[in-house]
DNA sequence: GCACGGACTTGCCCGAATGGTT
DNA sequence: AACCATTCGGGCAAGTCCGTGC
């Protein structure tokens, strides 16, 4: 954490005033992020511009429980930054606060753009309506809605909001309601057969974990949401109070750009802007009640402040602007730090049963092979393969290991063994002292600059030479990933700032750049795949990374006033006869519904796998009447299996789409990403397909919390924040393997809840004769028990029952949850501020959700409002 | 309009650290 | 304190999507 305080700081607040940071040694550790004190960076002496600030991205750890009365009183988490520079002044010693680059979201920008889009394009009624693009059919529909809901009437239940649930979420809304084909029960025997499955054993080995149902099917005609006006009609909508405030002149966000968070949200509430995110962020503003007068003076002030002002901004434009947009003015960093040289060991492999002499760059790779024996990528031919075509590259033709078959690796393999147990073996001294080493070797790495504000770097060590670990069947696994030199590395630093020293004696970097439309901060060429970079980059707490964060789910939201035009509009599309059309329709319709990836096109050398756009027609099989089964290998080789009943023109779709193509031929074949993401642009400025996936799974989130939360203890609230977690993860069919020890766990959990239920009888037994006055029987183990009252034994009673009830409640999870993994889901799909704003209102400390790395990533989301909604 | 280079996000795994239990 | 399970965080592979140039 890029904290730089000695002491601890405490979250106060005042009665309804604004929360400010206290510094407090005596605030007790527990509501306190633990701020580590990083070393001093020696390196800053070549600071452009002279400040540093110590970018603290640590949020305030006091919980939300003191706070949360705090819908008024807002803590700018990037106040807290400053505040804490300010506390102790970073290694420069200058307090002030320098610029931080917060470009604005120009998602106002976008949305004129869109409008512009949307007032130019033709609308007008034709006989053949397919010939319209689907932006112009969508305004249509929106103006007739009645027609745009073909299958099932909406009930009246049905809200306009609904078209801003995602389609899982509007099932349980319409449970009940006339016409619902599908049941809260449906739902559940979805998920359950998603655990059921998920204990197949095969799991691991072939990524067959079933999720069966990634989004619940919902009614069908939830996906028209016909009965919603077009936000642009619609004065109450958020949309219509962007585009008012839209005005022509280029600086749109400036009025406000300067004004304290808390008063813009204000601000922003009043307008009837729904986001209270707010576009800039100034550091450093104590927040407080101060009269609007003052308030006036500090933004009068902040405006004032020019470019060198530690207020200014800079760049405010898009990454996605196009025209290579400044992403920094000033970068200063060290460089890389590379891994030490190879060490021989001399051990000698075998040949033959004949110890061999190799080199030490031919040893080096043996070791590599050698200690992988216990994988799984030792059962496969091709890892083998390539392996032994790259080593014998190094061993040479003539030399006496002529083929791997004849090859003993066991006495590396065991000397390998011996070292890492050595380590073990390690005092906890000795271990904490190399630690510190390390620790201290890579620290000058470890921070960048960044516009006078302390950084940290994410992936600062070179990686390390090894064999190529490819995911799923990947053509390359087994080859030699080649050491990388300071002469494959290119530099990206500021101009005037120094360039770093070659670590390597006698070497030399490839290039040195002074690039800043773009982050990263070195790259070298992939040695496995040499037209593809490895980047280094800011870590994810940093403001670079943070604003485009912001960015992401800022457009995720903007896709919730469009969705249900889109949705519309691609209804329109199931029945276009225009083949590319339909298609393009069908698969945005997958990809809203099951949040499925685009599905680029890939490399023959590459691992098979599909997403979207590349699905084959063997991943797709038809079942009357209406159900689609999924089935292939996404991302990293991660299988999704799932059946999911569609809308009949979608299944017909579909079938017409597969006829007469073989089952390895492209489901979609007039259809890339390219051409999908573009029509999607033309419905949504900037909008993708990945935008559905962060917006399926943020506003899941969001439902399902505002749904279920319900008045109790902070643990409960917790599990339903896990379950919602949960649902996306499995919408996202975001899966890990099952642990090595999870059946040995299961079965101990098992052998516990015997015992106890052995207890349990023994007890009523006890409890029958202690009523008839007897004295207990003896105990298995033959002592004698006590003689307790019918009282006491039932009160036990009752204990051990709850005791069975708890244990098997966990099991249940454990195995719910053995084969789902929630961390990505939270880590890139969910806005924080969901979470944060969530916290705040159920009083849940916010530390039971985001650990430190979360609270320091999301470090931007920590001020929001607690009325916050997705 | 397409291929390709380039930049950035997403995703799973694994070893280390942490925390709870006996 | 030893043991075991869980969580954290780094590592790096594998995606998405943009811009450019032909």
């Amino acid at each position: 954490m890029a904290v730089e305080a000695s002491g601890k700081l405490n979250v106060s607040d005042d009665e309804d005033g604004p929360v400010i940071f206290k510094r407090s040694n005596t605030a007790s550790k527990k509501n306190q992020l633990n701020l580590e004190v990083p070393p001093s960076n020696g390196q800053n002496s070549g600071v452009q511009k002279g400040k540093v600030v110590q970018s603290v991205k640590a949020s305030p750890t006091k919980s939300f429980v003191g706070i949360s009365k705090a819908s008024t009183s807002h803590v700018n988490t990037s106040n807290v930054k400053s505040p804490l520079a300010n506390l102790k002044a970073s290694s420069s010693g200058d307090k002030s606060r320098p610029p931080l680059e917060h470009k604005m979201l120009n998602a106002v920008k976008e949305e004129k753009d869109c409008i512009k889009h949307l007032s130019k394009d033709n609308f007008e009624d034709s006989e053949d309506e397919d010939n319209k693009p689907l932006s112009a059919r969508l305004k249509m529909n929106s103006n007739h809605t009645s027609k745009a809901t073909p299958v099932v009437q909406k009930t009246s239940e049905d809200s306009d909001d609904d078209d801003d649930l995602p389609l899982s979420a509007r099932l349980s809304r319409n449970v009940g309601t006339s016409g619902s084909k599908y049941n809260d029960s449906d739902q559940k025997k979805h998920l359950s057969k998603v655990q059921k499955d998920g204990s197949s054993a095969s799991i691991k080995q072939e990524k067959m974990s079933t999720v069966s149902v990634k989004r619940p099917l919902d009614k069908t005609n939830s996906l028209h949401s016909s009965a919603k006006k077009p936000k642009l009609s619609d004065p109450t909508s958020s949309m219509k109070s962007k585009q008012v405030s839209i005005k022509p002149e280029p600086k749109v966000d400036d009025d406000d750009d300067h004004i304290p968070i808390s008063q813009r949200l204000a601000k922003s509430s009043a307008s009837g802007n729904k986001s209270s995110s707010v576009k800039k962020v100034v550091k450093a503003v104590k927040v407080n009640k101060a009269g609007s007068a003052s308030f006036k003076k500090q933004v009068k002030n902040l405006k004032k402040s020019g470019k060198n002002s530690e207020y200014s901004k800079s760049t405010k434009l898009l990454p996605s602007s196009g025209d290579g947009q400044k992403k920094w003015t000033t970068l200063v960093h060290n460089g890389v730090i590379f891994p030490p040289p190879y060490q021989p060991h001399g051990v000698k492999m075998l040949y033959k049963g004949k110890p061999v002499d190799l080199t030490p760059e031919q040893e080096e790779v043996a070791t590599m092979f050698a200690v992988m024996r216990d994988t799984d990528y030792m059962q496969k031919d091709r890892f083998k393969d390539n392996f032994w075509s790259d080593w014998r590259k190094l061993l040479g033709r003539n030399h006496v290991i002529q083929n791997l078959k004849d090859c003993d690796f066991t006495p590396i393999y065991d000397w390998y063994q011996g070292e890492k147990e050595k380590k073990k073996q390690l005092s906890s001294e000795e271990k904490k002292v190399l630690k510190e080493e390390k620790a201290k070797q890579e620290e000058k790495y470890m921070w960048a600059i960044v516009d006078g504000v302390k950084e940290k770097v994410g992936n600062f060590r070179v990686e390390p030479p090894g064999l190529f670990r490819g995911r799923g069947e990947h053509p390359k696994m087994g080859k030699l990933k080649r050491r990388i030199h300071p002469s494959d590395i290119t530099i990206n630093i500021g101009k005037d700032a120094p360039i770093p020293e070659c670590p390597i004696p006698g070497e030399s970097w490839k290039e040195i750049r002074h690039d800043n439309t773009v982050t990263w901060l070195a790259f070298w060429n992939d040695p496995i795949n040499p037209k593809m970079f490895k980047y280094v980059f800011l870590a994810a707490s940093s403001s670079l990374k943070g604003q485009s964060d912001k960015e992401k789910y800022e457009k995720a939201r903007m896709l919730k006033d469009y969705i249900g035009n889109i949705r519309a509009a691609y209804t329109k599309g199931f029945t276009s006869k225009d083949i590319t059309r339909q298609q393009i329709a069908v698969a945005t319709y997958l990809i809203d519904k099951l949040a499925l990836r685009a599905g680029n096109e890939k490399d023959d050398d590459e691992a098979d796998t599909v997403g979207c756009c590349t699905l084959k027609v063997e991943n797709v099989t038809a079942e009357p009447p209406n159900k689609l089964k999924f089935n292939f290998l996404g991302k990293d080789s991660i299988r999704y299996e799932n059946t999911v009943e569609v809308e009949l023109p979608v299944y017909n779709a579909i079938l017409k789409f597969q006829k007469e193509k073989g089952p390895g031929d492209d489901l979609f074949d007039q259809l890339d990403t390219s051409k999908l993401n573009a029509h999607l642009k033309e419905l949504m400025p900037g909008l993708t397909a990945k935008v559905f996936r962060t917006f399926n799974a943020s506003i899941t989130l969001d439902d399902m919390l505002n749904k279920e939360t319900k008045d109790g203890d902070v643990a409960e609230k917790i599990v339903v924040y896990q379950i919602a977690n949960k649902q996306v993860a499995i919408i996202c069919n975001h899966q890990r393997s099952v642990s090595k020890s999870h059946s040995a766990q299961m079965s101990r959990l098992t052998e516990k809840i015997d015992e106890l239920q052995d207890a349990l009888k023994e007890l009523k037994t006890d409890l029958d004769r202690a009523r008839k006055g007897k004295p207990p029987l003896k105990s298995a183990d033959g002592k004698r028990k006590k003689n307790l009252t019918p009282d006491a034994l039932e009160k036990k009673i009752n204990q051990t029952n709850a005791k069975i009830e708890k244990m098997q409640r966990d099991m249940k999870t454990k195995e719910d949850l053995k084969t789902v993994a929630l961390g990505t889901s939270k880590i890139n799909y969910l806005d924080p501020r969901i979470t944060v704003a969530w916290c705040k209102r159920h009083e849940v400390p916010i530390e039971k959700i985001f650990n430190k790395s979360l609270l320091a990533k999301f470090a931007w989301a920590m001020d929001v409002d607690p009325d916050f909604r997705f």
